[in-house]
DNA sequence: TCGATAATGCACTTCCGTTGCATGTGATAA
DNA sequence: TTATCACATGCAACGGAAGTGCATTATCGA
């Protein structure tokens, strides 16, 4: 937990209990989690503390928000290092219709897209969708 | 017109005149369109009676839905010959962040993806964000 | 300890997707 | 032509999620 504490004090990130909570909530969760998920593991903590809890994780580059196309944002801690760079930082996201889950393949980078001329990538978000390896055998 | 008539008899889908607007409009749009889009553009119709036109082109392969990133869902005329299908029909959708307008790519498919052991995928959303060509040269 | 600053909680709004139900309209059969 | 039926449309309402304003509370630094 004191790491944690000293984790966040070198982003500037103010130490509060509901912070530490929540960013011990992520960093056990496997998976990215919805803001839903976070506010069930809460249920006492107003669901805007929660909000802007993880928004400022966000813009911290402590989480990163992943778009799953379940149409309900999810958030996962970044890796070490982790900028949330555009060129370097990039993998790829696998959602289970199945479980709902949807996991970060931090190994697999994105391979280079080419756009037509005139257009300029700054951002690829990419999405596998299908049953992961506990739904799959069932 | 009349080859919009003929084009929805043909996927047994009645002819009424909104659905020959909105197919109309679709047709005409370059980029893809958001339901808001196409209320705005037929204001006098009810939202439901939009939304379920859409849904209806979609269940038919019409059109297919689009998930930009913006969690706002977007339709496009689906290519002669698409089924959505999976393993073939993929294409990679693009995103501009200034004039918030998605287009599709349908030349540029999405390169295969592997994952890891006991995963099954199953589908692949892949969509670049950026400046589109008449955003990056202002 | 005090004051400033930031975090939290509560109420509220907005937006989008969706559904139920009543009404309207168009095709079909008697 | 008319009666009937299926489907399209319009209206109202709901629900989930994101987001905002404001009052209150907690935290940190002087």
């Amino acid at each position: 937990m004191e790491r944690i504490e000293q984790f966040l004090e070198s982003r500037n990130i103010r130490i509060t209990a509901i912070r530490l909570l929540v960013y011990k909530f992520l960093a056990e969760k496997k998976v990215a989690v919805a803001l839903g998920d976070i506010e069930n593991a809460f249920e006492k903590v107003d669901r805007t503390t929660l909000y802007r809890t993880v928004k400022t994780f966000e813009e911290n580059d402590i989480v990163h928000q992943i778009d799953d196309g379940t149409g309900i944002a999810k958030y996962a801690l970044c890796e070490a290092g982790c900028h949330c760079d555009i060129k370097t930082d990039l993998h790829l996201h696998f959602h289970c219709s199945h479980c709902n889950e949807t996991v970060c393949f931090t190994d697999r980078k994105i391979p280079q897209i080419k756009v037509p001329q005139g257009f300029v990538a700054e951002n690829v978000n990419l999405v596998v969708k299908g049953l992961c390896d506990k739904c799959s055998c069932i």
